[in-house]
DNA sequence: CATTTAACTTTCCACATCGGAAAGTAATAA
DNA sequence: TTATTACTTTCCGATGTGGAAAGTTAAATG
């Protein structure tokens, strides 16, 4: 039946930073963080997990001390998602 | 953003699970096992973590031996489900 | 070159959950 | 009393969780 949730999607911070990456290209750290109201721990295991997954793009930008991360959905990434999204209307029987 | 989505029903198998019941008004154990392709004691589990946070309502039909249970969800477990949902929908930006 | 700062990353920890096999329980029938 | 059916619980090892604290890294500054 649903042979296509995606469980590196799934689990609820990482199906919040797919779709907060979903529907705005590109975010930083500290912004991620905040949206999710985690620890810098959390998030920097959970970004880490999607880009173990192939699921991220990650974009060093010069900056005081370290370069900053701006992260976004890779083309992977991006398909994943929406697969996992199809999935999630099936199993839900939600509207497209 | 997303304080709504439900812990108990977000794991994939509570999913699917409520995600059935809400289509079908009820169903028995063996279907439901069938459908998520579990084993007996991981169905067994989740329906009893369900009906625990009263999402459940089971009727117990006599059978050939033990009754049969037919499982459903309670007017909680509706509720729940629904608002589950429309935190996915807010999440992933879903068209209702 | 040493130090500081910013931005993460990794380690550590204790705890929750996972699934499946196996064993246990309950209700009825034979 | 035993068998059958329908679950339920226990046991197990594996995995995942979040947060605090410690570590790393890159560049800027003294």
């Amino acid at each position: 039946m649903s042979a296509e949730l995606d469980p590196v999607i799934h689990p609820v911070h990482r199906l919040q930073i797919c779709a907060l990456l979903a529907n705005a290209d590109e975010m930083e750290f500290a912004l991620l963080r905040d949206e999710l109201g985690v620890s810098d721990s959390v998030l920097s295991k959970q970004l880490k997990y999607l880009d173990d997954a192939g699921y991220l793009t990650i974009r060093k930008v010069p900056s005081t001390g370290r370069p900053r991360s701006w992260y976004s959905l890779s083309k992977d990434g991006q398909r994943a998602f929406q697969k996992h999204l199809d999935a999630l209307r099936v199993i839900a029987a939600l509207a497209t």
